[in-house]
DNA sequence: GACCAGGCACATC
DNA sequence: GATGTGCATGGT
């Protein structure tokens, strides 16, 4: 069955313009922000990068050394900063043993088996995965989150039991596997998400709204 | 003063 | 295999 998933992603574009996640920045950065964005307020989330930043800790080598209570301290804003610090530590290991640190390297391995990869990496989940595919690496790997869950649901898209996977696969086999396609989307879904599927009067002027089941 | 935020691992039943 | 819980800050 066809989904309504592009006229979906059409009408978000031209309610809210592209969303411009994650711009200028390096992958390394982006990784770390993955991990830090977990559960987390993405103004948070900034603050703990800014902190890492003016550590000199955005660095693997420098971050790999960096023992775990001065990294916690780094990224207290972000909150759960014990559970993060041993995950950003555990993750940038893996990182400099398995890629010498190196993103270029990391994109060269096919898609199925790095996503794979990533998910044996202790505190690496499926979004945190797919987060550091797509925006870190441009990799085509679509990102399923609370907002896509919500707007998917109420839309009657998929059943509120439906697995990330199943989500996930509901996206790409609906659409090109394009990386800035798939960043734009899942940006869009967030941003419709926050101002929209809050509650459910907030619906009356969703720009969703003309495909909400009567 | 709850409740939420761009989750995940682990315990327990 | 399905729920439940801890982690913890900062904004609404």
């Amino acid at each position: 069955m066809k989904t309504p998933l592009r006229k979906y992603y059409a009408a978000l574009l031209r309610r809210f313009g592209p969303q411009k996640w994650w711009p200028g920045e390096t992958p390394f950065e982006v990784m770390v922000g993955a991990i830090l964005a977990q559960n987390t307020a993405w103004t948070n989330v900034e603050k703990a990068v800014a902190s890492l930043k003016a550590h000199g800790l955005l660095d693997p080598a420098r971050l790999a050394e960096a023992d775990e209570g001065t990294l916690a301290l780094a990224i207290r804003p972000a909150g759960c900063f014990n559970v993060k610090a041993r995950r950003l530590k555990g993750y940038v290991e893996w990182f400099l043993r398995r890629f010498g640190g190196d993103p270029e390297r990391m994109g060269k391995v096919p898609l199925p088996r790095l996503r794979e990869e990533l998910l044996e990496v202790k505190g690496i989940g499926p979004e945190t995965a797919d987060s550091i595919l797509l925006y870190g690496l441009g990799r085509p790997s679509f990102v399923v989150d609370a907002y896509t869950w919500r707007v998917l649901t109420r839309h009657g898209l998929a059943p509120e039991e439906t697995t990330y996977d199943e989500m996930k696969e509901l996206f790409e086999r609906s659409l090109p596997p394009e990386a800035p396609l798939f960043n734009e989307f899942h940006a869009l879904l967030v941003a419709v998400g926050k101002e929209f599927c809050r509650s459910r009067p907030r619906c009356e002027a969703c720009p969703l709204r003309r495909y909400l089941p009567p």
